[in-house]
DNA sequence: CCGATCTAACCTACCGATCGGTAGGTCGCA
DNA sequence: TGCGACCTACCGATCGGTAGGTTAGATCGG
C-alpha cells in the first residue's frame, strides 16, 4: 500500500459521468433510501441501508463485505450478485447524501434573493438535513462524505467537486453581505463560510437524539450563534 | 488485548504560575514530538512521527504496519522491536496529542480569572495548536483523535474523559459569562460550546500552509467571529 | 590491552486470520 | 426454458504479529 496507488484501479466503465444523481431522496424518519432507478429492489434498498450504517459505525476500512452481508442476512457472495464493489457502495450512498444536500439546501437557497435570508436558509436547512435521521450515531451521510479520499481519483473529485460547488454557495453569499455592509467588519468570507461549515457539520458528532433539547431548539441555537457570528452588529434580528 | 498497561501519567500537577501563558503561534514548522520520556531514542520519536503522518494522510485502518516500517526505512519486524502493537502506537499518538492540547491550553486557561479573557484564550491557544504544524493535511493530532474508536474500551473511554473534561472547561465558561450577562441572550452554553469547538477543529480540515492569508490572520478571524457569536453585543470588543 | 560477554538494533522467514472478490453451481418462479 | 436470487467453496493478497536469528558496539574481568 505505497503512497499514490492506495487502491485497485477504479472500473470506469462509464457509468460516471451523465449519471451523477443516482438516487432521489425521500422523506423519512429511518434511514431513507429511496425506490430509484438502481435501487429498484427492496433488498438493494436493504444493502444500502446496512452499508451506510455500518460505514458511520465503524468506518469504511474497518467495516468488511462480510459484515455488511451479514446484516442483510446474505453471504458474501450473495451480496456481490447487487453490488458491483465495495467502493462502488461507498460512492452510492455519498452521491445519495449529495442529491439531498443539494435538493434540500443548495436548491432552495438559490431561489432566494436576499443574502441574510439566503444564508439563514441556508444554515437551518443543511442542520435539519443533518439532523432529521434519529440514529445514534448521527446523519449517516454527514459521517460517511467524509471516507471519500477511500474512492479513486476521478470519484473522489467528483464528489469534492460537489462540496466546493456547496461551499461557494455559502461564499458568495457572504461576499454579497459584505458589499451590502451586512458583514461584521474585517471578517473574511472564506474563513467565515467554512466556520460556519464547521460548526454545522460538528453537530452530527455530538447531538442525540434524546438530549435536553429538541432538534428545533439545537437547530434555531446554531442557527442564531452562527448568524450572529458573521453579520454586522443589528443586522441579525 | 488487556496487555501489560503502560500507563502514561497525565502530568495534571501543574504549576499555576498565575499568569496567563499565550503561547506563540508560530512555533515550529515540522512535526513536534517532545522528547520526552517514552520517547527516548531518535529512532523512536522518527517511528512516531511517521506513523502520525501516515494515520493522518491514510487513516489508521488504511496505514498498514508495513507502511510505517517503509516510512521509517526499517523491516516490519524490526519496528515491533521499538512498539508494542498497531493500537499502542495509536494510543501513544493520541495521548502526546491531548498532553500537548492540556499543557498548551487547558492549564494556562485555568489561570485566566475573568471567563471572556479565558475563552479567547482558549479559542486562540487551540487554533494555534492545530494550526502550528505546516503539514499539507493538517495537524496530525487532530485528525488521529478521531480515531480513538480503534482503541479497547479502556483506553477509548480514557481519551474520551479528556476529551470532555476540555469540553466542561468551555461550557463552563461559558455558564459563567450567562451568569454575568455577559453571553448573548437565549445562547445555550451547551450548544455554544459544541459549536466553538466544531469551527476551531474544523480549521485543521481547510487551511493549507500556502493559503492566501497567513495562520495569525486565519487565528484572528476565527477568534473573532465564534466570540462575537456567543457574547452579548458590545461584549467582544 | 585482550578477548569474552552482553545487549540494542535490526534482519529473514514465516504464521493464521481475514480481506475483497469470483467460479460455478442450485432453486423457485414466470 | 430462462432468469434473478441466492448458495458453497475457493482464490491470491495482505493483514497484524512472531520465532529465531545476525551484527555492531559498549562493557567487562583479568
Amino acid at each position: 500500500m505505497a503512497g499514490p496507488e492506495r487502491r485497485k484501479k477504479p472500473r470506469l466503465t462509464g457509468d460516471v459521468d451523465g449519471e451523477a444523481r443516482i438516487i432521489p431522496p425521500t422523506r423519512d424518519m429511518t434511514y431513507s433510501l429511496p425506490s430509484g432507478r438502481h435501487l429498484a429492489s427492496a433488498r438493494r434498498r436493504e444493502i444500502y441501508v446496512h452499508a451506510s450504517r455500518l460505514f458511520v459505525e465503524q468506518g469504511y476500512d474497518a467495516t468488511s463485505m462480510s459484515d455488511i452481508a451479514r446484516a442483510v442476512k446474505i453471504t458474501k457472495a450473495g451480496l456481490y450478485h447487487f453490488v458491483e464493489s465495495k467502493e462502488d457502495l461507498l460512492f452510492t450512498i455519498i452521491n445519495w447524501g449529495m442529491d439531498e444536500l443539494y435538493e434540500e439546501v443548495v436548491d432552495p437557497a438559490r431561489a432566494v434573493e436576499d443574502p441574510r435570508e439566503r444564508l439563514r436558509l441556508i444554515i437551518r436547512n443543511h442542520l435539519s438535513n443533518i439532523g432529521r435521521v434519529a440514529s445514534p450515531y448521527g446523519n449517516p451521510v454527514t459521517r460517511v462524505v467524509d471516507e471519500a479520499s477511500a474512492l479513486g481519483p476521478e470519484r473522489r473529485r467528483a464528489v469534492e467537486d460537489r462540496k466546493r460547488g456547496y461551499f461557494e454557495l455559502i461564499r458568495n453569499t457572504l461576499v454579497q453581505l459584505r458589499d451590502r455592509g451586512e458583514l461584521a467588519d474585517g471578517i473574511d468570507p472564506t474563513v467565515a463560510a467554512h466556520s460556519i461549515i464547521g460548526a454545522i457539520m460538528w453537530m452530527a458528532r455530538w447531538r442525540r437524539p434524546r438530549g435536553r433539547l429538541s432538534l428545533d431548539e439545537v437547530i434555531e441555537q446554531i442557527t442564531a450563534l452562527t448568524l450572529q457570528g458573521v453579520l454586522a452588529a443589528g443586522v441579525a434580528d
